[in-house]
DNA sequence: TGGTTGTGCAACCAACCGGTTGCACAACAT
DNA sequence: ATGTTGTGCAACCGGTTGGTTGCACAACCA
């Protein structure tokens, strides 16, 4: 899970799909290529494999797949660095204590 | 840097390279390699890609060279998720309002 | 000095990855 | 019914990656 999740944002083309979803809002593969120089089926094989770490979700509209950036699935990443994070980094540990304090 | 940030992230037996070097402090690759069930060569594969991108430092003592945890690495990690995430997590936006709150 | 132990370097390998092209098929518009 | 447009699938390609082995060399120890 980690893995899949660290994978897709370790990619700066899936990072910027993820932000023009978030910012912009539901897209199909075919308008998102638009705005990149690679090919629809690169976007769509990227956004599968997003899919597949949950951090978008497909939704069909007719012939149209419209790509959703999907909430709540950075948990585990966040997760991750706010565990082994502080006893590494005393910045990250304040952020820690911060987050367990404002928990709801 | 990102890239390599999260790249390094995203594999299973880096994350617990690190882990390791956080939790038990400096070891060497020899000393590591013993706790995996991977070659010391694999091992120190993996720490040169760690030492790119700046997450551990190579030390040398006389023959032995000891690799140590490098601190606030994951300040630009950290920096994305809290930047992209809150327009799309509510409660990234709570957690990057207490940062901003807490910075010094 | 000679043996042992740790590191460094290089070659090699199979698998994966990001990208491409080509084409079939499904759905919409006229 | 026909043309257009979007999606899906598959093959293919070059580069990278995670791993291996073998060996040379440097440093410590006795």
């Amino acid at each position: 899970m980690l893995d899949r999740l660290f994978g897709v944002l370790a990619d700066p083309t899936r990072r910027r799909l993820i932000e023009t979803l978030v910012q912009d809002g539901p897209r199909t593969a075919t308008e998102l290529a638009a705005d990149f120089t690679i090919s629809r089926q690169a976007i769509v094989k990227h956004l599968q494999v997003m899919a597949d770490a949950g951090m978008v979700a497909a939704e069909r509209e007719g012939r149209d797949v419209r790509y959703r950036a999907t909430t709540e699935c950075l948990a585990d990443a966040v997760g991750w660095l706010l565990t082994t994070g502080p006893k590494w980094d005393r910045r990250l540990d304040r952020l820690s204590a911060a987050t367990r304090r404002r928990s709801d």
